[in-house]
DNA sequence: CGAAGCCTTGATGCGCCTCAACGTACGTGG
DNA sequence: CCACGTACGTTGAGGCGCATCAAGGCTTCG
C-alpha cells in the first residue's frame, strides 16, 4: 500500500534500517486532511504525531485578542505535532491543512518505545528540534531589528526557496497564500503586504494574483530583504 | 570540592542516582567567569557544554548590522551552550557573563556517552529544548501581536518572577540591568524604555535606579503587559 | 446571480524611532 | 582622595513608518 522506499530516503528516517522501518511504518495509520481541516489544535491532549507525506500545512497560534500568527510551515517530508520531542503532552500551537494533505499518523503512545528502539530516528528528530528552535530565534532577531518590508521580502523568499515550483516567469509559491497569510508571518497588516507586493509587482521583481505569487527578481528581492533599497 | 547533594536537586539532574551523578560530575571542570567575559562565541566550534552554578548569563546574538538581540538570561541551576543538544556543532549565540559567574564545564565529546548512560539527564535535557522553542515562540507571538509597552512591562515582570529577589520595596532583579539591555530584549531603544520607566516610576509601579529595577505593584504592571492601560 | 472572500488604494493619525543635548553615577589613576 | 573620563540615564523636538479607517473592485463558489 505504502512505498516504503519512498520514505525511507526521508530526512527523519535517515540511516534507519528498511526492515526495522517497514515495521514502523505498519504502526502508523495514513490519513487525509482536506484544505482547510484543523488537525490537531493548541493545548488539546498529544494523542498522535505525524509526517507529512503529500501537502503543506500552516501552525499557527491565536492570542488571547484573537490574532493569528503563522509560527511555520510544514511541507512533505516533515515531521510534525511532535509534542513528546518537547517533552510535552500537549500540541504547543494549531495545525491546519493549507492544501489537501496526506500524513502518517502514530499514536503517541508508541513514542518513547520508537525513540528507544531507534537511536537514529531520536537523533534525527532533536536535531529538527534544534533547527526549529534556531529559526524561532533568527525570526526574533529579525522581528526585532528588521522594517517590515525586509520581513515581507524573507518571508516570501524563505517561502519560494522551500516549496517553490519553477515556472516560466520564476519561482512560483506552490500553495495557496493570500496576503493576510504573510501579514500573519511578519507581524503587520494585510494592507501594508498588499502595498509592498503592488510596488515589487509595478517594479517588475514578482507576479502576483489571488492567493498566488512568483518571485521573479530573486536577487533584487534579496537585496530589499537586507535592507539594501535599490534607490 | 563540589557539594553533590546541592547539584543533584538541580532539575537537569533529576531522576539521576547520586552515585552516577558524582561520576558524571567529576568529569566536569569548575571555573569562573567574571562580569563582562565572554564565554564563548556565535559560530565558533562547540568544545564544551556548562551548567551555571552561580550568577547570571546573558545570551546574544549580532546582527550583520551590528546590533545585538538578547536571546534569554541563563540563572543558576540551568544547562547552556548545550549545541548538541540541537544537533549542531557549533555554538548558535554569544554567551556573556553578567555578573561574575560559576559553571560546570564538560568537553563537548563525552556528550554522547553521557545521554546514552544517563537516559533521565536526556529527557530532561530535551524537555528544556522544548521548554526554550516554546519561549521562543511565545516571544515571537509577542512581537507581532503586542505593543511596545506591553513587552518591556512582560519582560521586566517575567525577569522579576524569575530571578527576582524581595526586598522591602518590592521584588528586584538581582543582577544589573541597563535600558539598552531592555530595549535588546524587546525590539525597541534605551530611549523607549527610559520613557516608559520613568512614567511607571511616576506612577509607582516600579523603582529604578542606574542598572537596578524594583518592581513595587507588579499587579498593575501586568496590566500594562497585557494591554490593559490603567487611563 | 448573489454572497462571501480576497485584493487594492487613498486619507489620516499615532506610536515609536531618531537626533540632540544634558545630567549623573561609577571607577580608575594620579 | 579627588579629578577626570566613560558609561548610563533622562527628556525634548521632530518626523517617518506603518496601523487604522474607509471605500470600492474583482474572483470564486454555492
Amino acid at each position: 500500500m505504502l512505498d516504503i522506499s519512498l520514505i525511507s530516503n526521508l530526512p527523519p528516517f535517515a540511516g534507519i534500517d528498511r526492515d526495522d522501518l517497514t515495521g514502523l511504518i505498519n504502526l502508523a495509520k495514513s490519513s487525509r486532511f482536506e484544505k482547510g481541516k484543523q488537525i490537531f489544535s493548541e493545548g488539546e491532549t498529544a494523542h498522535s504525531f505525524f509526517l507529512l507525506l503529500d501537502g503543506h500545512i500552516r501552525v499557527v497560534r491565536i492570542t488571547p485578542g484573537g490574532e493569528q500568527v503563522i509560527a511555520r510551515y510544514i511541507s512533505s517530508g516533515e515531521l510534525f505535532g511532535i509534542a513528546q520531542a518537547l517533552g510535552r503532552d500537549t500540541y504547543p500551537a494549531n495545525a491546519v491543512a493549507a492544501v489537501d494533505c496526506v500524513a502518517l499518523c502514530w499514536p503517541t503512545g508508541i513514542w518513547q518505545e520508537t525513540i528507544e528502539r531507534f537511536p537514529r530516528f531520536a537523533t534525527n528528530t532533536y536535531k529538527t528540534v534544534g533547527v526549529r528552535l534556531t529559526e524561532a530565534q533568527d525570526r526574533i532577531v529579525e522581528m526585532a531589528t528588521e522594517r517590515v518590508e525586509q520581513r515581507v521580502a524573507s518571508a516570501i523568499l524563505k517561502l519560494a526557496n522551500q516549496t517553490g515550483r519553477q515556472t516560466d516567469d520564476g519561482i512560483e509559491i506552490d500553495f495557496p497564500i493570500s496576503r493576510q497569510d504573510i501579514s500573519e508571518m511578519t507581524g503587520t497588516t494585510l494592507h501594508t503586504v498588499s502595498r509592498f507586493l503592488s510596488a515589487w509587482e509595478h517594479d517588475g521583481l514578482v507576479k502576483s494574483a489571488r492567493q498566488r505569487i512568483t518571485v521573479t527578481q530573486g536577487h533584487q528581492l534579496t537585496l530589499i530583504a537586507n535592507g539594501e533599497k535599490s534607490d
